[in-house]
RNA sequence: GGGCGUGUAGCACAGCUGGAUAAUGCGUCGGCCUCCUAAGCCGAAGAUCGCGGGUUCGAAUCCUGCCACGCCCGCCA
């Protein structure tokens, strides 16, 4: 529609301009129709009055009455002050077919835009297995990884592995210092862990970590000192680069981190390069950063030589130091952010990163010290919490739906579906379709609501097929599919180009459809919205099964070119657009 | 206490760079399989856009006060 946009545009800038009416002042004015039974393109003109000295109904009457007749266009109406635009469906139609509407592509033939974008997601710190909260962050961000390569961008997903600190020091120690017995013994007051995940490592080590908070918190205090200073031992080493402790803390980890990113790999998730942390402590770029840290204006040191930056003078509200060092010298997660993003820039020309809107703070603190830096900050996509109907997903408090069990539940249910839909199908097929639309529903449910919305995580609701959910996406692609595959070998009855009088309502709704496609994915990638281009693809389903009603593309043994044609640019569109919401488009289900 | 975010039909959610009759799905009620896969299609009912004030020709959208919920406010990660 951009196209049409464009093209109105440039007869209107002639009109208003003999009324003195510059293009700057009504350009974000011409916009898609709120009113689509009244047009496509809109142009309100009440801001004109006082130019024109006349009601605004009769501008846009006029207006109306001076356009000139285009192909492009099937009407220019005044109704009530409005400007009307309706596209002419014989052009969407000649749009549509001569590929002046580019058909994405996840995998190849993508237009290059030449722009290098390095999205940090998930990131998550490698101590057990994901939840379904932890995973939103996974899945949003590898749907805007894909809707970038979609859009034709150069992108690097990049994992940013926590390999040193508390957290994974906690673990270390406890594998190192808790037999299996001590372990079972420590938690047996829980839940036990599903027998299906014994063998997984993320599921195994977590209880590990799990045994060993509930002994700092628990134990006696003489036990609880002994391990805290074993465990502070551990964590000092990693913060000043010991190679040796980080050797052991990645023993313990990585088979951790395997077992998660088997986990995503399940939902098509995958990363390009993984950063650890203690990189930039073991090469030196930390201490080197905390030096040039000291010597800006705003830096200042505490009492017992912690060194902080005051970002209240760079408009930080609320507490504004913001501390980069500690007394002892070492390090803070945060500085190493800081130097990480630092390297991030020297690697590409646009960062994104997906996190949590707990780190909202924090992530502020270090683009407030790389602007300091002369730097930029990274733009970012902050994603509330999912909730469980009974409050906080929590893994301390047991309360987590584990993203490996709802996936294998999608499956199950999925299953069902395909079974009592398909009996005809063999077991190998229901298996590969279940899985299919189970791990496309699992990412679709996440995936269409905006982020910042804090939503609630119902079985129910993500173990939907119908209409609004990913398989109803599918299902209009299988149709299209289906359609490709009778239509093969037979003869053409007609290649004509209907008349407007000859097309239906579905036909002329899944070419408005198509026609605004690629407006919604750069709007989607521009503005790091991904659920945006989620919705647009039900938009896109549902405009197909609407074609699908409409046209008859296959009739007694003969096949309408044209009408074909456009069936066969909504399946590459449903095809390419599922691939970038990490769906796998299966022909048949 | 301060900062940030959210509040839209029974439920969920879109729209928020101001524009017309607030879009969609679930659920409810009713209809459609001799016809390219009915995981589909067609129709109906259902909304004081949290509450109050302001700006404007025009406010779900902007400003402001209040209320509710979430997150953050470690020399943790």
């Amino acid at each position: 529609m951009r196209l049409l946009q464009e093209i109105i545009s440039s007869h209107l800038e002639n009109l208003l301009a003999q009324k003195g009416i510059e293009k700057a002042a009504w350009t974000s004015m011409l916009q898609s129709s709120r009113e689509s039974s009244q047009g496509d393109i809109t142009l309100p003109c009440f801001s004109f009055a006082s130019t024109f000295k006349m009601a605004p109904k009769e501008i846009a009457e006029h207006l109306a009455s001076s356009f000139p007749r285009l192909d492009a266009l099937l009407s220019v109406d005044a109704v009530n002050g409005y400007l009307n635009f309706r596209a002419h469906p014989e052009w969407m139609a000649k749009t549509v077919l001569s590929q002046k509407i580019r058909i994405g592509d996840a995998l190849r033939n993508s237009r290059r835009t030449g722009e290098r974008v390095l999205i940090e997601h998930t990131s998550a710190n490698p101590n057990g297995p994901f939840h379904v909260g932890r995973a939103r962050n996974a899945i949003l961000g590898d749907t805007l990884v894909r809707l970038h390569r979609l859009h034709g961008n150069d992108v690097r997903a990049e994992y940013y592995v926590d390999d040193m600190g508390k957290q994974v020091g906690v673990l270390a120690w406890a594998l190192e210092h808790l037999s299996e017995e001590d372990v079972n013994e420590l938690l047996s007051d829980r839940e036990q862990p599903s027998q299906r995940w014994v063998d997984k490592a993320d599921h195994q080590r977590v209880r590990w970590y799990q045994a060993a908070q509930k002994l700092r918190k628990d134990a006696d205090e003489e036990k609880k000192a002994e391990i805290e200073t074993q465990i502070s031992k551990l964590v000092h080493a990693s913060e000043h680069g010991d190679v040796n402790v980080l050797t052991s803390f990645e023993s313990a980890y990585k088979p951790v981190l395997d077992g998660m990113l088997a986990t995503l790999s399940r939902l098509g998730i995958s990363f390009d390069t993984f950063t650890k942390e203690s990189t930039f402590v073991v090469d030196g770029s930390v201490a080197k950063l905390m030096r040039t840290l000291d010597a800006l204006p705003i830096a200042d040191t505490a009492e017992n030589g912690a060194g902080f930056l005051d970002l209240g003078q760079r408009g930080l509200k609320g507490k504004t130091e913001f501390f980069y060092r500690r007394g002892d010298g070492s390090s803070l997660y945060a500085t190493r952010d800081v130097a990480y993003h630092k390297w991030k820039w020297s690697q590409s020309t646009r960062l994104i990163n997906v996190l949590g809107e707990d780190h909202k703070l924090q992530a502020k603190q270090v683009g407030l010290t790389l602007e300091e830096l002369n730097q930029q900050r990274p733009e970012v996509l902050f994603y509330s919490f999912i909730k469980l109907p009974e409050g906080k997903m929590s893994t301390r408090q047991g309360n987590v739906v584990f993203m490996d069990d709802l996936l294998e539940e999608a499956h199950a249910q999925a299953a069902d579906v395909v079974l009592q839909l398909r009996p005809e199908y063999d077991e190998h097929k229901i298996a590969k379709i279940a899985e299919a639309v189970a791990t496309a529903a699992v990412r679709f449910n996440i995936v269409k609501v905006s982020p910042e919305k804090g939503f609630t995580f119902r079985w129910e609701e993500a173990l939907a097929f119908e209409a609004g959910s990913a398989p109803f996406i599918m299902y209009a692609h299988t149709r299209a599919c289906s359609i490709a595959r009778k239509a093969d070998g037979l003869a053409e009855s007609s290649n004509q180009l209907p008349t407007v009088s000859e097309m239906p309502e579905g036909l002329v709704e899944l070419l408005r459809t198509i026609c605004k496609h690629n407006d919604v994915l750069e709007r989607s990638v521009r503005e790091q919205k991904p659920h945006l281009f989620a919705l647009h693809m039900l938009d896109l389903a549902t405009a197909y099964n609407g074609f699908y009603r409409d046209c008859a593309v296959v009739q007694n043994g003969r096949v309408n070119g044209f009408a074909f044609s456009i069936s066969e640019t909504a399946r590459e569109l449903l095809r390419s657009g599922l691939e970038g919401l990490g769906i796998n488009p299966i022909e048949e289900m």
